[in-house]
Formats: C-alpha cells, sequence, structure tokens
RNA sequence: GGCGACGUAGCUCAGCUGGUAAGAGUGUUCGACUCAUAAUCGAAAGGUCGUCGGUUCGAGCCCGACCGUCGCUACCA
C-alpha cells in the first residue's frame, strides 16, 4: 500500500561551505529514508534548498564588498554539486530565492494576518545615522556590560558568552561606519507564537515515536513560555511584504520565510509536473507523512515555529517526525566550517570516495547523542569494516563463481539446512532493517546490514566451497549459489546506504526491486570482479 | 546565570516502561583458513556503568548533591 512521504530537509544557509556535521546530521540520513521509502514503494517527495536569506549573508557581502547575491550564488552552487557528487537523492533543491517561494510567503503571511496571527508593533533599534539604516543586533559592537570585553557584538558577548541586548553595550558603535548608532522607533510585523502555546504543547505531548531529546528541547521551550516574534526587518535583502502599511524598507525576515521553504518547494515541483496541484497529495491529504531531518540546533524551528505557522495558516500536515540528530564532533567541538572545526563537505569529497563518506558518517549517525569522528576514524571505518567485510564478501564469491561455475549463475542443487539457515537469516535482517529505517534508526539498520555479511562470511568459513569444489563439484557450487543469494538480499540492506556501489553490483546481478531478497537469475554471465571500494590511504599525519 | 544533553570496555557508541551473571563494532592476544582488496572466521582478555548519598526485594536505568564535557539561551539559522 502506496504512502505519500515528504522528506522535508534543513535549508543549507548560503553564507559559506558547509560542513560533513550538516552532511551526517541531516543531508545523508534524509537521503538514506527517502531512498528506502521509494525503495518499499512509498510516493516520495524530498524537497529543499537553499537558504538565501539573512543576516550572516548581508555581512559576509559588505566584507567582500559584493551583492548579497554574489555570495548566494557562490555557495548555491557549491552545494548543488556536491549534492550530486554524494548521491543525495533530491525530488527537488531550490533556493529561497525564487518568485514561487516569495509568492507563497506573502501568501502565508496574508492568511495568517487575516487570522489574527500576525500584528503590528513599534519597538526601538538602534540606527546608524551614517549609514542610514537600522543596525541588526549583530551589527552592533561595544564593551560588554559584564565583562569589559570591547569588542563584544549587540546580540552576544564573544568573550563572557552572556546574552546581550545592544542597549546594554556600553559605547556602542556601528559595524558598518563605525558611528555611534543612536535608538530609534521602528514598527514592525510579529508573528504571534504566544497564540499557540497551548496547542503546540498539547500537540508535542502526543507524538509518538519522536526522540526523547528532541522533545525534552522542544517542551522546554513551551514551558519557559513562548514570545512573540518580530518577523520583518529594516533591510533590503528578503522577501517583499504583501502589504505596504509599515513604508518602505522593510522585508520579511529569515527566519519566518525559511521554513516555508519546505510548502514553496513542494509547490515548485509539482508546477513542474503535469498537475500544478500534485503538493497537495502531501500538504493536505491526511494519510501522507512528513519527516523533517534537521541539526538539533533546528529543533526550535521545526517543532515550534513551523507548527505554530502550520496552525495559524490551516488545513496543511504538521510534522509526523522531526528526527533531529544530535551534532558530528571533531575533538570533542562542534563542527563549524568558519571556526575552521571539523571537515568541511568539500574536505571529505576530496579525500573519499563519496560510497565511502556515506558509509562512515552513518555509521557515525548522531541519533541519540554527539558523536566523534575524525579523518582517522573515516578512513578506518572504510578499511576496517566497509572494504573489509562488505567489499571484500562481494569479491570473493564473485571470484569463486566467476572461476569454479563456468562464469555464471548455475542452477543450484538441493539446499542444506545450514544453506536454508543463512537464506533465513537474510530474509530476517531484510524485515528488521525496514522496521529500524522506518522508525528513523538507520545506524542500527546499517549495522544489520553490516552483521549479516559477517554471516556469510562465516557461512563461508564453514563450509568452505573452495575444498567442497574440488572433491563435490555440483555441491560445491551450490554453496557458491547460495552464498550470492544471500549477498543478493544483503545489498538490498546496503542500496539506500551506498548507492554507487550499489549500482555496480546491479551492473552484475540486475537492478533491486523491491525490499527483499530476489531469486538468481540462472544463466547470468559473472565476470572476474573488480574490488567495489578502495582502501583509503592515509597520509602519515593525518 | 537559566535550560537541556552527555559522562558505560584502549577508541566510537547501544542499552526499550528499573529485574536472567553489563552489550556491539573496532583495537589487543591466541587459534583456524588461505577462495577473496594480508581480506575472512572462531575464541579469549578487557568495564568499581563520572563521584557520593538516597528510594527499592532489586538501579547503568528513578531521586538529590557534586565534578567534568558540550550545546542552546529566542536578532545565526
Amino acid at each position: 500500500m502506496s504512502k505519500p512521504i515528504l522528506v522535508a530537509v534543513a535549508w543549507p544557509y548560503a553564507s559559506g561551505s558547509r560542513h560533513v556535521g550538516h552532511l551526517g546530521g541531516a543531508y545523508l540520513p534524509a537521503d538514506v529514508f527517502a531512498r528506502f521509502q521509494r525503495r518499499i514503494g512509498n510516493e516520495v517527495l524530498m524537497v529543499s534548498g537553499s537558504d538565501v536569506h539573512g543576516t550572516p549573508i548581508t555581512v559576509r557581502a559588505d566584507e567582500e564588498g559584493v551583492t548579497p547575491q554574489d555570495i548566494v550564488d557562490r555557495y548555491h552552487n557549491e552545494f548543488v554539486r556536491q549534492w550530486e557528487e554524494l548521491g543525495i537523492s533530491w525530488d527537488l533543491y531550490t533556493s529561497t530565492g525564487t518568485a514561487n517561494h516569495a509568492a507563497v510567503t506573502q501568501d502565508m503571511f496574508m492568511k495568517q494576518l487575516e487570522n489574527g496571527h500576525i500584528d503590528r508593533r513599534i519597538s526601538e533599534q538602534f540606527y546608524d545615522p551614517q549609514a542610514q539604516r537600522f543596525l541588526p543586533d549583530r551589527y552592533v559592537e561595544g564593551t560588554c556590560p559584564n565583562c569589559g570585553y570591547t569588542d563584544a557584538r549587540g546580540d552576544q558577548c564573544d568573550n563572557c558568552g552572556r546574552t546581550l541586548d545592544p542597549i546594554d553595550l556600553i559605547n556602542p558603535r556601528s559595524k558598518l561606519s563605525g558611528a555611534t548608532p543612536e535608538p530609534r522607533e521602528t514598527e514592525h510585523f510579529y508573528f504571534k507564537l504566544s497564540d499557540f502555546q497551548t496547542e503546540l504543547e498539547t500537540w508535542l505531548k502526543s507524538r509518538k515515536g519522536w526522540r526523547n531529546h528532541v522533545l525534552n528541547f522542544a517542551l522546554g521551550w513551551i514551558e519557559e513560555g513562548l514570545h512573540d516574534r518580530a518577523i520583518t526587518r529594516d533591510i533590503e535583502w528578503g522577501i517583499d511584504l504583501p502589504v505596504d502599511d509599515l513604508g518602505e524598507g522593510k522585508r520579511i525576515y529569515v527566519w519566518y520565510d525559511a521554513v516555508i521553504g519546505y510548502l514553496s518547494a513542494s509547490k515548485e515541483w509539482a508546477a513542474g509536473t503535469d498537475d500544478p496541484d500534485r503538493w497537495k497529495h502531501w500538504w493536505e491529504n491526511p494519510e501522507a507523512e512528513s519527516y523533517y531531518f534537521v541539526g538539533k540546533d533546528n529543533i526550535p524551528f521545526h517543532a515550534i515555529f513551523w507548527p505554530a505557522q502550520l496552525m495559524a495558516y490551516g488545513g496543511l500536515n504538521l510534522p509526523t517526525n522531526v528526527p533531529a540528530n544530535q551534532y558530528v564532533t571533531f575533538k570533542g567541538g562542534k563542527a563549524s566550517a568558519s571556526r575552521g572545526i571539523g571537515l568541511t563537505i568539500q574536505d571529505a569529497l576530496d579525500q573519499f570516495e563519496p560510497d565511502a563518506i556515506r558509509y562512515a558518517l552513518a555509521a557515525a549517525f548522531p541519533e541519540q547523542s554527539d558523536t566523534e569522528i575524525s579523518v582517522a576514524e573515516i578512513a578506518r571505518r572504510v578499511n576496517e569494516e566497509l572494504v573489509a567485510t562488505w567489499g571484500n564478501l562481494v569479491n570473493r564469491v564473485l571470484s569463486m563463481t566467476n572461476k569454479s561455475c563456468d562464469a555464471q549463475i548455475l542452477e543450484p542443487g538441493p539446499y542444506s539446512d545450514e544453506d536454508q539457515a543463512l537464506l533465513d537469516l537474510v530474509d530476517a535482517a531484510i524485515v528488521d532493517a525496514a522496521a529500524q529505517i522506518s522508525a528513523v534508526e538507520l545506524r542500527a539498520a546499517l549495522r544489520r546490514a553490516m552483521s549479516s555479511a559477517q554471516a556469510v562470511n562465516a557461512y563461508l568459513n564453514a563450509t568452505e566451497p573452495w575444498k567442497v569444489i574440488k572433491v563435490d563439484q555440483e555441491r560445491g557450487r551450490t554453496m557458491l549459489h547460495v552464498a550470492l543469494s544471500a549477498i543478493n538480499g544483503v545489498r538490498v540492506m546496503f542500496d539506500p546506504f551506498l548507492p554507487f556501489t550499489s549500482a555496480k553490483i546491479s551492473d552484475i546481478l540486475g537492478p533491486i526491486e523491491g525490499w527483499h531478497r530476489a531469486p538468481l537469475v540462472i544463466g547470468t554471465p559473472i565476470a572476474k570482479p573488480t574490488p567495489l571500494f578502495a582502501k583509503v590511504e592515509l597520509e602519515a599525519d593525518a
């Protein structure tokens, strides 16, 4: 029975290169999940795109003396190329810079305004008289009132870590011009998050199968009390307001529009098909499920803000699950491309083949807790686990079949009990792995695949077909057939994780159809195999 | 400061609503095999489950305190 599954993946921020923490935290788990769902016959719509608005992009553009669009284009193109190389199977990867996204955002704004969940308020913000613009908190610098650090930012002091209000800074100055900013009144639209305090709490508490850390975190926010938030800014870089009540120079701010990307991307995808209303299949159909793959820093946005926006809009499906991952860490710290901690995605691609990266990260997906990884650890997992257990298994069986079975798959003789036991074990593992991936326990599923491969290796060591074949050719050939048949099942479990090498095996054994061990096709030619994976040579200092 | 998470074998991590003598992978040691990318398979060794106290017939799992690490703290998204 086919089910619509929306696979919604965090929108990478086009302000700089992304690192493997992002990859292992969101993009890769989403891709594994989506590939599995397609394999079992569900209708997957997997969308994301580059998030192009927000303060850091304008800051960076100012620093480099280029336009925000230049920054966005640079990183969007980088992301698109990397997704291609890594085999991330988007149905649509777009950006928040499209006309469609602006239209969908404006529609959401208008509907929420009509529903009374958006209102206008006046507040005081710092204004730079020289640059003639309002300053976001991050653009205001000054002396920290807590520790005396002279280069504190308006939102937070990097020295003592305190959260600040820019109005409290001593000797405030504009990051743009160095001028002394002055407080000035400004009017903005606010999203009334507090309207949904009770509704969100009830909804969250009724969720089943969510990770504990996700629920705890979201409920913690709610217990503290939800604040209404300004959703517009005095900026030029952002989506135009659909109403002109506030006058010139106001734009919708990124935190409000970015999450709407899931909906706008779904509509953009549908517009490219022969049924422009097709997006409703995932968004209005009560049978549809939606999974939001994000890092834990994104939990408030996907477990609180976005559901609240959907509630305020009405008629659209709330998230089925937000299987947020914790962090991939490097030397104990959160990865950060900007601070040079950990590996960028490009660093990884320069050193490892895509399936190697996919395997090493999948084996370390931070599903329950932060998970430490390093270049040496990636290499170790590839060489000691992936190459040794799975790659070698495929190679040894194909090689023996090539040499001892007239280079083709032969009709097997009758199965012994141990033959049947191995195949039963693999079949059971396939069923288990399906349940695990469905529950977004991807590491466990990968481990199940690996342990199945080990079972096939154990079968070979126990039955020793290379010896048997010399004294009883038919029995020996049957063993090889059983081993190859087992591999034909094991590869199904690896398929969502390792699409590139999976395709190599499919070239030999035929395409995978469905989530089960298919019978081998008698007569299939088996050439002398080439290794599935190359071993990784580590630099001495890595 | 507040909130949250984590602290389990050398390393990376599992341990469901507390209950058979604490698990996996990897590493180490020993053995088997030699078809296969010196790959594989088996066995063994290895842990006062951060510390202290409490609840309980029974706690890695619950409560409290403390130590340590990390994250978030609503204008980074």
